[in-house]
DNA sequence: TCTACTAGCGAACAGTGTTCGCGTCAAGTA
DNA sequence: TACTTGACGCGAACACTGTTCGCTAGTAGA
């Protein structure tokens, strides 16, 4: 059984961000038929897909995932549960199309000036930012294959740039699907954490971190030392570093891991 | 905020699988404030929190962790869900107990027999298998820190053989962290799709997955060439390897980010 | 034996996603 | 312009969900 996740989950906008460049004269790519096409519906009332998700999506940033409901998503456009169902198959389409709609936001790199390991890099800094920005919605993009035009064009940029730079293909290719499921895993872990800890403010929330990595320190403290002495000796480094630091860490492990596979050039 | 996630979520007994080496004399450890104890009560009829977790595992198992609600759980043994309530504050803790039960089932290899690489490699391959056969219990270990006896063991073990190995402390005891989050995120997906491809029987659903990765190489390969030069003359790099050939890549990427970071040693 | 307590649980609450089928209104035809 | 047609909109209901309340009943201790 073949495994097409060679291609990231995560996309964005080429270039449409930073610079001024004009937009491509759009041609219209063909239509993945493994997911649901847009209804075409002549709508007689102010509702609509891209409504409906622009509320999805206002519930996920405020909320998470699980705050978007029907009845809730309807009641917020003056209708009833039902009548989403018009524009959406199931709460499960809408969270997808919620997903979609966020990949989009993701700024990619210059990779042409960065080469393929800042490119990289960078890449997968904007999209966990994005992520992050997004309570837990990283977590539809598990198994997920972005079909968007923008994501297909962020992939083959990064395919083009990681090529370039003598990266083996079948090493490239797998090395972003493999980049953004960590990308998504970490994201959603982000989110589970700030959750965990609660809190109204931001330094409430920051607050309650804090004291809830007291206490798994001191757990750690005070495990018998003759058992667990790597542990214990080393609780110092173990501790260190905040999110944002681990996941640029696992980022650039996995950097080094792809250079160790391009020929004729010592990985550091 | 400093982060505790060091310490790797997955963990499995030390050796009291392969060798025969006596089990130490369980000195009880210290209880994670953290989490909510289990309650104690003198059971008068035969539900126990043990019974309550084989019959929600049994039921992740045949159907994944959505299939567990309470009603059901304790329909299965013979009462209503309010009884469920004396043992366990929320579907949520339920859950919680069933991976942490599910950990412990993963054996550690010899540590010291087969040094740090592939005894890292050993353990992720382990883990892993142990998740890809419990359906989707590995989004219970996301964020999660293991205080299991066995878990504790197996990270100490795992730290002592990459520090025995030179690697330096810092990244041993983040790596850990960060490899535990990609093999939970893996099998995650893993079983995300296997669930996509439906069938009632195993061969129903490989014929049935097989069906999907042609749609999506059909559909890669119907993108426009000019547009999309890499992806679509590597479609068939992209488009290789199986779930597991591409697990065991990204974990070896990983273990070659890692050796890289190991001074006084070339890396390959 | 009597009391005090607590494990066990039936019933109910406040939700959930989804479906059915009826009204209604706009477009297409005569 | 009048009529017919058909699809959109959605109120109401179905079959669930996690969780709580407070009563019943049986055991442990006095």
């Amino acid at each position: 059984m073949t495994d097409p996740r060679a291609v990231t989950r995560a996309g964005g906008p080429r270039a449409a961000q930073a610079k001024g460049t004009a937009q491509a004269p759009a041609e219209p790519l063909p239509v993945p038929p493994w997911r649901p096409r847009p209804r075409e519906i002549r709508a007689r009332t102010p509702i609509s897909l891209e409504r409906i998700v622009d509320v999805a999506l206002a519930i996920v940033d405020a909320e998470g995932t699980e705050g978007v409901t029907m009845r809730r998503v309807a009641n917020e456009l003056g209708t009833g549960p039902a009548s989403l169902y018009a524009y959406v198959d199931s709460r499960e389409e809408l969270l997808q199309r919620v997903h979609e709609r966020v990949i989009e936001e993701v700024p990619f790199p210059d990779f042409d000036a960065l080469g393929w390991q800042e490119g990289v890099r960078q890449f997968a800094l904007s999209c966990h930012d994005v992520y992050r920005r997004h309570a837990d919605i990283a977590l539809l993009s598990f198994a997920d294959i972005p079909t968007t035009a923008k994501s297909l064009q962020g992939a083959e940029d990064l395919l083009a740039s990681m090529l370039r730079g003598n990266v083996p293909v079948h090493v490239a290719a797998w090395a972003l699907d493999r980049i953004s499921l960590y990308i998504a895993a970490d994201a959603y872990e982000g989110w589970l954490m700030q959750v965990r800890f609660g809190g109204a403010t931001p330094e409430e929330s920051e607050e309650l971190g804090r004291a809830y990595f007291d206490q798994v320190g001191d757990f750690f403290a005070s495990l018998p030392r003759e058992r667990f002495p790597m542990m214990t000796s080393h609780l110092q480094e173990m501790m260190e570093g905040d999110g944002e630091e681990r996941f640029r860490f696992g980022i650039d492990m996995f950097i080094a891991g792809i250079a160790s596979q391009v020929p004729n050039q010592v990985p550091n």
